[in-house]
DNA sequence: GCATGTTGTCATACT
DNA sequence: CCAGTATGACAACAT
């Protein structure tokens, strides 16, 4: 009895799986998996799979229909599936990447195709090369593209393959797919019967994607076109429906919207949308398909949702949506044209196929793009993108004019209007980086450059404006005492004895920082031997006034306050740097008071220190590297004499070894005058000056060596 | 708040 | 003797 039911079981199995063969569709539910399968996923006996073509598989090869081991390996299988679904939830940069240049390439190269095959073979082709492949291979012209989609299309798509893995061959909604193609009685080619056992759902969405795309860009297209299209998204449906995850849903509903907008505008032009040229067996009508495909609730649904979508997505005006697309773009890791004319995918969507198949040569092709950008779009992307930015960079902007040429506006005029203190003011104008001390204003407004330059050009002239200077620390210092600053340090001190009966020096030092010195030619020979001086202090200057830039009291050193509060009428740096010669003439000539004086003196011996403390802590440093290579260099040394000394000992036993050995052969060959071996504990080799070896007693060679010894000692 | 580094200053010896 | 330099020590400040 029992045999009997197994047998009943069997045939009946065995009848079902004929069945199948014939494309009828047989109801298995009395070999349903426990409910527990269902509900976490598809069984393999509910996916229907026709296991003929399991078993023309490796993996199914081994397993007959009848074979109890038959739901436990679709079991295993769809475990595998399910685990391999996990990481198949991931969007492989590289995939996202390839189906958008794809859509540049294509779009520009490709503006007619002969046929849908070529269209999807071409996408595929595209898709499944799309990590070697460059884009250049989607200029290849249609007859290469036909070409290519001769060749056997199973070896084609390894690389998704291998991503997906190549046990994977079969999702479930691979299997419906094909179920209903067999159902139709199509007969795929080999391209399309590989193409939709071997890519998973997200790969056949980015292959759709891809196509979808080139179907945006192809110019003339005919029913078929769109009805393939659609049927392709339709597919795409149910695969997304049925095996991605939520994950990719919204990506995936903009992307049906758009060929939703493609489908609008193309089948008012082209209603008798029944003929697919792609290989649909002609037995099956579309009409056929679109009913099967219709009867999917999951499908219906969808579409209803789809719907609103596509109709909410198209109307958005262009600043958002140019935003939108602008992060869509991002995340997808969009090609840079596309980012930079984010307007041609705007249009690409709004306008219709016949004005979007024109200007696509024209849109893609950086060079001549300018015709077809819309530069109220461009100008608001740039904006919507560069906004805040821009708002950073302008307050950034304002604050630093609000730190430095503001304040130095007002502080400049508290000097004249208010007798702020010059110094302060000067300081606060002292340029950090400027070597030249041409440095009044010269980055701090508009007018600096040319207030520098004409300062700089009228040095040598004979204009001989009063007050010539840059540096206005000089020129300020000049002015507390009513002389004239001078650019340099020097022309400063030497010629504001003459200016300080100048009354004109404030109306010099005004807003217009234009200070032209005539005084300094009747001190030709004082600037001449102090020019050389001058140009070392320059630099000097230009390192260390970096210090007190744009301050208040707070940025100034010790030494320049008291200065600034005895009214000494030099700097600091001038105090430090100038020569001792210069420093006590400049002392004398100026009737400065003790208190002053004594200032200026530890002014001056406190910079001399501070720059020997600096050049001595320098040399400290370097002092400490040199030592630190020192010991690198004598520990590298030491390992060197160590690794010599262990070579030496080593030949030494080696020697030594060599040595005993011989003395050994050597004695092992001595015999007496007997006959009897030698005793080498008795005896010994001598050898002598002449290289003849002789063989002593020990206690005679013993005595030699110890005369030798003692007259070693003696010597 | 503490550790560490930097810098300025002072005192002192030296040149 | 003076000016300058070198350097250790200390303090203030920054990191």
């Amino acid at each position: 009895m029992k045999d009997l039911k197994k047998y009943l079981t069997e045939g009946l199995l065995q009848f079902t799986i004929l069945l199948s063969l014939v494309g009828v569709r047989v109801d298995f539910d009395f070999y349903l998996p426990p409910i527990r399968e269902i509900i976490q996923g598809t069984s393999s006996a509910y996916s229907q799979i026709p296991f003929h073509s399991l078993r023309d598989t490796w993996e199914g090869s081994s397993l007959h229909p009848k074979s109890p081991d038959l739901d436990s390996f679709f079991t295993a299988k769809r475990l595998l599936e399910q685990v391999r679904a996990l990481g198949g939830t991931l969007v492989p940069r590289t995939e996202v990447s390839a189906w958008l240049v794809h859509a540049d390439s294509g779009d520009a190269e490709e503006g007619t195709f002969s046929t849908d095959q070529t269209l999807l073979t071409s996408a595929s082709n595209e898709e499944s090369s799309s990590t070697t492949d460059s884009p250049a291979n989607n200029q290849e012209g249609p007859s290469q593209q036909s070409s290519r989609s001769t060749l056997p299309q199973c070896h084609a798509s390894p690389p998704q393959q291998q991503h997906i893995g190549p046990g994977a061959s079969q999702t479930s909604s691979d299997f419906t797919k094909e179920k209903q193609e067999e159902k139709l009685g199509c007969c795929p080619s080999t391209y399309d019967y590989n193409y939709v056992h071997s890519e998973s759902g997200k790969t056949e969405l980015d292959e759709d994607v891809a196509q979808d795309n080139i179907e945006e860009h192809t110019s003339v297209r005919d029913s078929s076109d769109i009805e393939l299209s659609d049927n392709n998204n339709q597919r795409i449906e149910i695969d997304r429906s049925t095996t991605e995850p939520s994950l990719f849903f919204e990506e995936f509903i903009q992307l049906l919207a758009q060929t939703e907008n493609t489908l609008e505008g193309t089948n008012e032009n082209e209603p008798n949308a029944t003929q697919p040229a792609y290989r649909i067996p002609q037995g099956n009508s579309v009409g056929e398909l679109w009913q099967d495909f219709f009867s999917l609730p999951d499908l219906n649904s969808t579409l209803e949702d789809i719907q609103p979508v596509s109709n909410v997505s198209s109307p958005r005006n262009s600043s958002t949506q140019n935003a939108d697309d602008f992060g869509e773009m991002l995340s997808r890791d969009v090609s840079l044209q596309e980012v930079m004319f984010p307007s041609n995918l705007s249009s690409r969507r709004d306008e219709n196929l016949a004005q979007r198949s024109e200007p696509f040569s024209q849109s893609d092709s950086s060079t001549s793009s300018e015709g077809s950008l819309n530069p109220a779009n461009l100008a608001q992307f740039i904006q919507s993108t560069d906004n805040s930015t821009r708002n950073l960079t302008t307050h950034d902007l304002l604050s630093g004019i609000d730190d430095n040429v503001f304040d130095e506006i007002n502080l400049m005029s508290l000097a004249l209007e208010e007798g702020f203190d010059p110094l302060e003011v000067s300081q606060l104008f002292e340029e950090p980086d400027s070597d030249s001390g041409l440095s009044l204003n010269s980055s701090h407004s508009p007018t600096s450059a040319s207030i520098s330059d004409s300062s700089s050009v009228s040095f040598g002239e004979d204009e001989g404006a009063a007050g010539y200077s840059s540096d206005s620390e000089s020129v300020l210092y000049g002015g507390l005492e009513g002389a004239v600053g001078s650019s340099w340090p020097e022309v400063n001190k030497f010629c504001r004895l003459d200016y300080e009966q100048n009354s004109d020096y404030c109306d010099n030092v005004t807003m217009h920082n234009v200070h032209h010195n005539h005084t300094y030619n009747q001190l030709s020979s004082q600037l001449e031997a102090v020019d050389d001086y001058h140009y070392s202090l320059s630099a000097k200057q230009g390192k260390l006034s970096s210090q007190c830039v744009s301050g208040m009291d707070k940025n100034l050193s010790r030494d320049e306050r008291r200065a600034k509060s005895l009214r000494i009428p030099f700097s600091v740096d001038e105090i430090v740097s100038m020569p001792v010669e210069m420093f006590n003439n400049m002392l004398s000539k100026h009737c400065l008071t003790e208190s002053q004086v004594t200032v200026i003196r530890d002014i001056r011996r406190r910079g001399k220190n501070k720059v020997a403390a600096q050049n001595c802590r320098k040399r400290k440093l370097d002092v400490i590297l040199n030592l630190d290579d020192d010991v690198c260099q004598l520990k590298a040394r030491k390992e060197k004499l160590l690794k010599e000394r262990a070579q030496c000992s080593k030949s030494t036993s080696h020697m030594k070894q060599k040595l005993n050995d011989l003395y050994r052969d050597v004695f092992s060959k001595l015999r007496d005058e007997q006959g009897r071996p030698v005793n080498p504990s008795l005896y010994a080799l001598h050898c002598n000056s002449d290289g003849s070896i002789m063989v002593v007693p020990r206690r005679l060679f013993k005595s030699e060596q110890k005369q030798d010894m003692q007259k070693e000692k003696k010597k």
